[in-house]
DNA sequence: TGTTGCTATGTAACCGATTACATGGTTATA
DNA sequence: TATAACCATGTAATCGGTTACATAGCAACA
C-alpha cells in the first residue's frame, strides 16, 4: 500500500542504504543526493515502517505503562506526565490494565518480553507483588523497569513517603484540637499499609491521642454503619473519594465538619477543593512522581548501568475547610 | 538473548516452518512432532517475536486509543471498556494523548500509518476536527477507525444523543417548578454544542421558560462572578465537575440547593453521588459506549466491508438530591 | 502398474528496514 | 608516483518470523 524504502531508492536513483542514511543522518551524505532523496520522501509522504526498523534495531521506541485500572485518576495523572515526557522524544506509549491476580500478571510479563518494548513503568503499590513472581527476574534483566509507588530489588523506584504523610495529617488533626482519630480504608495495598503505619506511629508517640483503624467494604451503607459504631472527632481516609463518602455519611448524621469531626484524605485530587466543605488532603505529588519516573527511565535508557535506585518524594499537606 | 524460532526448530529436529505451523495451528501437523515441538517451546519459554511476525503479517495485534487527556475520567471509562474487550482477544492497547491543535494531529496521523496498527478508536467529540485534515482520508482508507462521541464520513461512529440529554434535564427542571435556566460551560467542543442546542430547543418550545447560556473561563472566581451576574432558578452545567463548582459557588452565596436553585450536570460521574447534596446528572453511558466501540471495531476487523455506520445511544437522566 | 491425491514436512523467498563491508574516486602525503 | 586516508555510495547479509511451493511417502483407484 504505502511506499517502501525500495520505492524511494528507485525513484531517487540511489540505493536503499543511502535513503536510510539520509533519514537517520548518521553518516555524512552528499548534500545534493540528500536533497534528491528528501524530495522523493516528501512527495510520497514516506515514513519508514516502525516494525521493520524494530526488527533490526530491537527497539520500537515505545514505553509500556502498567496500571491497575484506567479509572484510577491518581495513577492516570502520573501516566499523563510520563506520556508528556516521552511523546516529546518520539516514543509511543502502550498502556496495560492488569488485574492484580498473580496468574494474569505472569502471563502479562511473558507477553511483555516479545515486544521489544524499550521500558516499562508500573504505577501503583500493587505492583509490589511482582517481587514474588519468578518471571520478574527475567524481565528485570531484559527490560528497564521503573516503579511508581513501589520498589523491587534491581529496579528503579519512585516513592512518596506516605507514612510521613499520614503522620503530618495526624499532627494537623491534633493542632486542631482533635484527640480521637479513625483511619478508614477499603483496600489493603502496600500504599494503604504505609499510611496506616504512619497513623499508628503518631498515636503510639502521643499518649493523649486515641485512634483506631476501620477496614470497610467499599459500599456506602457499610461505611455508614462502620462510622456509627465508634466514637471519634477526626477521620483520616485512605483516599480522597473515600473521604468524601465519609463526609457524606457524617453530614447525613447531622455532624458538622470540621467542628464536630475533622476529615482528611490523600492524593489532593481535583475533587478535594470542590466538595462542601472543601477537603484537607495529603498531596502525594502525582505530577512530580510522573516526571521523576520519566526522567529515571530516560536515564536508564541512555546509561543502562544505573539501576537499583530508590527516590523518595516528600508529601505535602494541603489544608482546606474540612479540618 | 531469548530463543528464536530457529533455535527451537534445531532443538526439536524440525524446520522452522513446522514450528511456525505448530504454533499457529493452521495446517495439520503430526501429533508426535507437535508434541516434540511444544516441549521445546515450553522448555525455553519461547514465544514468537510480535515484531518479526508483524513485519510479515502486517498486524501487530494492537489497537490504538486516542484521547485528549488521560485525566478525563469519562473518556477513560470508555477506554477501560475497550481495553477489557480487546485484551481478552490478545490485543494490546496503545494509548495516545493528543493536543487538539491541527498540526499536532496531522503529525500524529502520519505516525499512525507506519505502525501496522490494527485499528484506532478516537474518544471524544474533539476528534470531529479530523474531518478537516487532509491526512484523514488516507488514514480511513488504510486503518479501521471508530469514533466515540463523534462521526466522520467513511468511519464508524458511536454517539450519545446529548441534545436529547439536555432536553431531558431541562424538562426535569421544569417538572420541579423551575422556569429560569442557565446553561454553564467552559469549553466549546462539539459535545458541548450539542447540549446547548438541546437546551435552547427546550427553551424555544416552552414559552413560559426563560434561559441563557453562560460561557466562563475554567476558574473558580470567574465562575462565581458569572453566576452572580444573572437571575435563575436552575443551573445546567456542561459536565459534573463544573456542576460541583457551581454548587460550591451557590452554597457560598447562601443559596439552598435545590430549593432556591436546582443544579444538574452530565456524565453521571462517580462524584455525582458523593457531593452534598448529591448531583442529578445525565448519564452519557460510558460503559455502553466503550462496549459498542469495541464491538464495532471488532466487526470491522473481521468484515472489512461494513463501515460508515452511526450508532446512537440514548442517555439516561439520573435524578438525585440537587434537583 | 501408473496416475492421482493426500499428508507431513522441508526449502527458501519474503516482509522492510539497518548496517557491515566493499568499492571506486579524490585528495593529501611521502 | 605510490600509498594512505577519506568520502560517498552501493551490495548484500541480517533481524525473526510466515508461507508459497516443492518433495517424499503412502494409499486409493482404474
Amino acid at each position: 500500500m504505502s511506499a517502501t524504502i525500495r520505492d524511494i531508492a528507485r525513484e531517487a536513483g540511489v540505493s536503499t542504504a543511502t535513503v536510510s542514511r539520509v533519514l537517520n543522518s548518521s553518516i555524512h551524505v552528499n548534500e545534493e543526493t540528500k536533497e534528491k532523496v528528501l524530495n522523493v520522501v516528501k512527495k510520497h509522504n514516506y515514513s519508514p515502517s516502525t516494525i521493520a526498523r524494530g526488527l533490526k534495531t530491537k527497539s520500537i521506541k515505545t514505553i509500556a505503562i502498567v496500571v491497575k485500572s484506567f479509572t484510577m485518576l491518581h495513577h492516570m495523572r502520573i501516566a499523563d506526565q510520563i506520556n508528556n515526557h516521552f511523546s516529546k522524544q518520539g516514543y509511543d506509549i502502550m498502556m496495560f490494565e492488569t488485574g492484580v491476580d498473580e496468574e494474569g500478571m505472569s502471563l502479562f510479563l511473558r507477553r511483555m518480553l516479545d515486544k521489544s518494548i524499550d521500558g516499562i513503568i508500573f504505577i501503583g503499590s500493587t505492583f509490589q507483588l511482582l517481587s514474588s513472581l519468578p518471571e520478574t527476574e527475567i524481565l528485570l534483566e531484559s527490560i528497564p523497569v521503573v516503579i511508581a509507588n513501589g520498589w523491587l530489588e534491581n529496579s528503579y523506584g519512585i516513592l512518596v513517603d506516605e507514612k510521613k504523610g499520614a503522620e503530618m495529617l495526624a499532627e494537623h488533626f491534633y493542632s486542631r484540637g482533635k484527640r480521637n482519630f479513625v483511619f478508614l480504608h477499603t483496600s489493603s495495598t502496600e500504599s494503604c499499609k504505609n499510611k496506616i503505619s504512619g497513623f499508628k506511629k503518631y498515636i503510639a508517640e502521643n499518649k493523649n491521642v486515641k485512634g483506631c483503624v476501620l477496614c470497610v467494604p467499599n459500599d456506602l451503607s457499610a461505611i455508614e454503619d462502620a462510622l456509627s459504631s465508634v466514637e471519634y472527632d477526626a477521620v483520616m481516609a485512605e483516599e480522597d473519594v473515600l473521604a468524601l463518602i465519609a463526609m457524606k455519611c457524617l453530614t447525613n448524621r447531622g455532624l458538622r465538619i470540621p467542628k464536630d469531626v475533622a476529615v482528611g484524605g490523600f492524593n489532593n485530587s481535583a475533587l478535594s477543593h470542590l466538595s462542601i466543605p472543601s477537603l484537607t488532603s495529603v498531596d502525594n505529588k502525582a505530577i512530580e512522581q510522573g516526571k521523576e519516573c520519566a526522567i529515571a527511565l530516560e536515564n536508564i535508557l541512555s546509561e543502562p548501568k544505573e539501576k537499583k535506585i530508590l527516590k523518595i518524594i516528600p508529601p505535602e499537606l494541603i489544608i482546606r475547610e474540612s479540618t
